[in-house]
DNA sequence: GAATAGTGCAACTATGTGGTTGCAGTATTC
DNA sequence: GAATACTGCAACCACATAGTTGCACTATTC
């Protein structure tokens, strides 16, 4: 159970570099010299993104040979999503009351 | 139905003061004056924050008088959520698959 | 063991943005 | 209609960060 707080995971997601990242690595893990090979950006520039979304648990690193693999962790997102989904409804419901007595009902 | 990109949704929800917000606004609509009262930032840096969360239809304004009142929109929230949800579910089952037949099932 | 492919670290730049102050504009209320 | 609350706009500051270059380090591969 990863209790990350949800702000610093939105702030890893907030950027469009990042976020193409994720959806590579989605398609498989890779390391970053290989994904720097499908961005329009350096390695250097793709590792501190990948620093970010590993400190969030968006991601996780694997050693393999002399290459550092990284993957995707759907899991977490998913978990994202739903601590969201329940705030966004637990809104609603609120101020559906709160518009209920307004109504005076 | 709002069909925003996933990412400045994000980019608005990454910030801290921008969160408070929006929990604020859950307990209720209130204008940038009134949210100003609340927490140690000015009047206009709310409003900047406002916009940022109209902007991306986390929030809509109405005007009352001669304030402008802001309600949070949960349903964005929740659309989100279910947005980040498939998303999250896609990655874990696409890389399960590969994983299957990397072990040659 | 020499060449190679990959990561790690540091310094630096530039742009974005969260925050401020100050003032003008616009509805209310008395 | 004058005083009062709000909002709106503009200029400005400071800090964070996305990106770069350059080089050292480490593990493979031949």
């Amino acid at each position: 159970m990863t209790t990350t707080t949800l702000v610093p995971v939105f702030a890893a997601l907030g950027d469009e570099t990042r976020w193409s990242i994720l959806v590579a690595l989605g398609e498989g893990d890779a390391s970053a010299s290989a994904l720097a090979g499908r961005f329009p950006v350096t390695r250097q520039a793709i590792a501190k993104h990948l620093a970010v979304l590993e400190e969030v648990g968006l991601v996780e690193s694997v050693r393999v040979g002399r290459e550092l693999r990284y993957r995707v962790l759907g899991a977490q997102l998913s978990e994202t999503a739903q601590r969201l989904d329940r705030i966004g409804a637990e809104w609603d419901r609120r101020l559906a009351a709160i518009k209920r007595i307004a109504e005076g009902l």
